[in-house]
DNA sequence: ATTATAGTTGAATATCTATTCATTTGTCAA
DNA sequence: TTGACAAATGAATAGATATTCAACTATAAT
């Protein structure tokens, strides 16, 4: 048996309703980019990260210092941002200068914002 | 003097732009906050659940068939999304009905699909 | 009351992930 | 070259979490 082959535990309801969802469903793939966007935001760390380099560009040790962390940490966090394509860096002598590399990270934090301050 | 020094593995190297940033930095609450909204929505099947119900109303076992996923799974997801304050439902017989309960979701969704086409 | 259906929930499990530790790489200066 | 420092990286571990399974509640129909 195929493992694609897959049944739900309960019957459609509204068949009209699904049909049409459905058919408005994007592809697994955008859902799967979507979720990791978000998934990459979605971690206190990051977040503060994110936030420190909207101010200015930093090196890892005041990322670190910023965030009383180890340097090893928030240099995964932020190799993590860089393959995300969120952050970006530059090697100057022996520091490596991170800064945003995304201008919709902004945004989406304003929006967060918003969200958290409507549902106090 | 520096703050830092018995919680950081490494030295200040800009000081006045740690300085700074420290000033900006919002509490922890705040980003315990949104880092959260973004886990929340950071999920495969939880992104997909709202892209859903962003058409129409629907039933738990209408967004299993959309997903083709359990009933069970489903419902623990909605959970999430409900104690989160991003859907709300209603019971009408035996069925209940959720719905989007955050005019912020949409907006995001629009900016991480920006975001997405961007780095194509 | 009994039965069936829709949905919820707690526990268990398997997977994922953030941090730590140890090591390595890259750069500069002596 | 050697030593010192910034940063990156791989492996290991501890904690978080998504799904499954089984049991349960709620509602409606007979």
């Amino acid at each position: 048996m195929s493992r694609n082959e897959f049944i739900c535990d309960c019957n459609v309801i509204h068949q009209e309703v699904v049909n049409d969802t459905l058919r408005k469903m994007p592809e697994q793939d955008v859902f799967n980019k979507i979720a990791e966007f978000f998934k990459i935001i979605g971690d206190t760390t990051r977040t503060k990260i994110l936030f420190a380099l909207d101010n200015n560009e930093m090196c890892v040790c005041d990322i670190a210092n910023v965030l009383s962390m180890s340097k090893s940490s928030i240099s995964h966090q932020l190799g993590t941002l860089r393959r995300s394509g969120i952050v970006k860096c530059r090697r100057q002598g022996k520091e490596v200068y991170y800064m945003l590399d995304d201008e919709h990270v902004k945004q989406v934090f304003e929006i967060a914002k918003e969200h958290i301050e409507h549902k106090k």
